[in-house]
DNA sequence: CGCCAATTTGAGTCCCATCAATATTTGTGG
DNA sequence: CCACAAATATTGATGGGACTCAAATTGGCG
């Protein structure tokens, strides 16, 4: 009986979160070699790889686990196998700031080399397979392998590109600009991964998004609302279709409201006069 | 006559910008060794960093001349040795967005190292000297001295921190909190390098300043003048006087209590009593 | 089935952006 | 050194977009 909900869980999963194929168990426990943990990164692996007999442990966590905590000791990189996540940061009122969602290939716990402690917290929000790369064990092979010293390199500033464009839409985007880039960049990662980047679930809830965002989670769901009535997505619950995701990634702060309105007003007017077959995003594109 | 506008000019800025003492000229042009640099970058310098030749060149940029542009080629990271500038995103409709106001001992540029190209844009605020320290030279250094590489890391890893606690702070703080906060920082980073960090000149113009708090220029100067009119600073145009530290460091917004954490609260909490000696994963399974 | 978390939707409010006018400073050339 | 233009800063009036508070609905899970 066990092992059929085991096997069903797996099942589940599996259109998702594919496990890396050749992955091995020894001892009950999931194990990748280096070009494994390359391969997953997205970064050339070393022409020696395979001859390093170095390999990485995987840990599983269940959804609402913590893979480590602010203030914790930094010893080890996480690298997401499958699953999702958020890391947040705590300030000193308890409050809590979504920094990011990752999921499989991203790397977790950079943000702890600095001071050797983490400085932020990474929670798994559906039940994670995660690579264990103590940072000493990295060091020690970036010193070996020039390549991984310079991919280290790489991965840290995108890192900090990311952060940085965060930072832009943070403070110049409107809601619903902030929204559908949200869900463009989910699609797009989505499609990187292999899976449909149009269609899709949510994996975290209104009021995460919205933390990530600087937004509430009120103003998250009625913008996920309108974005649905003007057509753009449809989106029931946590499922999402992006519907134009052209328009969805052009949409900026939206200048007069007012002339919004009134667009959307004529072209529900044409609509109803049967002039229109129907409103669709193009239209809202040429219109605008 | 233009001796003496120059001297003038040149004393206004001694207080504020010295030079490294045992930087020399060779050719007309300023170089320093590698120590110089590890000490500017309040790293530690490699044990035989005084045996090492290489020698970094420095160049002198005038206020409102760019160090390096968007999208240009990578391949020099930059010291500040002395002077104020900025740095810039450009989004694609030529919105401006400041990302960081770089002064003495900061580093520039490591956001070129993932693409190879600038991902931002370097421009003086007054009259700089920076420190070039060619990518090849210094990966070839890294490989040398191994304390070098671990610096760098760490370097990368503090910027990605501090641009996590830019994002928290422009998604949760108010008007108010935003500016104090951002005038305490600039104090607390004048006093590090050894300039009162209670009364300064600010560098930027308000646009400036609101471009990287994510506020309008207005209300930077309406928030000054609050500030100024409850006694937390004095202002008048540039000259910043920080009455309050104290009071402005912790000057916030009160968020939603909703948003808060529970378990790690607690934990927290009992740490701080020291009821628990400190976080361990033990606790986590049993709180979890 | 009942409970609790998550989501949706509405109504009212407020903070900050926008538009606008003025004042002050900086820069430049005569 | 002064005059003029351009850039910067201050202050006011107004409106709107997002937050806050609140209630109802849905969905998940024991």
């Amino acid at each position: 009986m066990s092992n059929i909900s085991t096997l069903s869980q797996s099942t589940r999963f599996a259109d998702i979160s594919t496990m890396s194929d050749s992955a091995w168990r020894q001892q009950g426990s999931l194990w990748s070699n280096l070009r494994q943990v390359c391969d997953l990164l997205a970064i050339p692996a070393p022409a020696t790889a395979d001859q390093e007999d170095t390999v990485f442990q995987h840990v599983r966590f269940k959804a609402g686990q913590r893979i480590h905590r602010i203030g914790q000791a930094f010893d080890t990189l996480y690298i997401v196998n499958s699953g999702f996540l958020k890391t947040v940061h705590i300030d000193e009122y308890g409050n809590e700031q979504v920094l990011s969602f990752p999921m499989k290939g991203d790397l977790l716990g950079i943000d702890g080399i600095h001071k050797q402690h983490y400085a932020s917290e990474a929670i798994a929000l559906s039940d994670c397979d995660m690579i264990l790369v103590p940072y000493k064990t990295f060091t020690a092979l970036g010193r070996v392998h020039v390549e991984l010293e310079q991919a280290m390199f790489n991965v840290m500033s995108r890192e900090i590109v990311r952060e940085q464009m965060m930072i832009s839409m943070l403070s110049a985007l409107s809601a619903e600009a902030k929204v559908a880039r949200f869900l463009t960049n989910l699609g797009e990662r989505f499609n990187q991964m292999g899976y449909s980047g149009r269609s899709f679930n949510l994996r975290m809830t209104r009021q995460e998004i919205g933390s990530y965002l600087g937004l509430t989670l009120e103003t998250v769901s009625r913008t996920l609302s309108a974005l649905n009535e003007l057509g753009l997505i449809s989106v029931e619950q946590r499922e999402i279709n992006l519907i134009d995701p052209v328009a969805l990634k052009t949409l900026r702060r939206l200048p007069p409201a007012k002339a919004r309105i009134k667009v959307s007003e004529k072209v529900t007017a044409l609509v109803n006069k049967n002039l229109l077959p129907q409103w669709n995003g193009e239209l809202a594109a040429a219109l605008n």
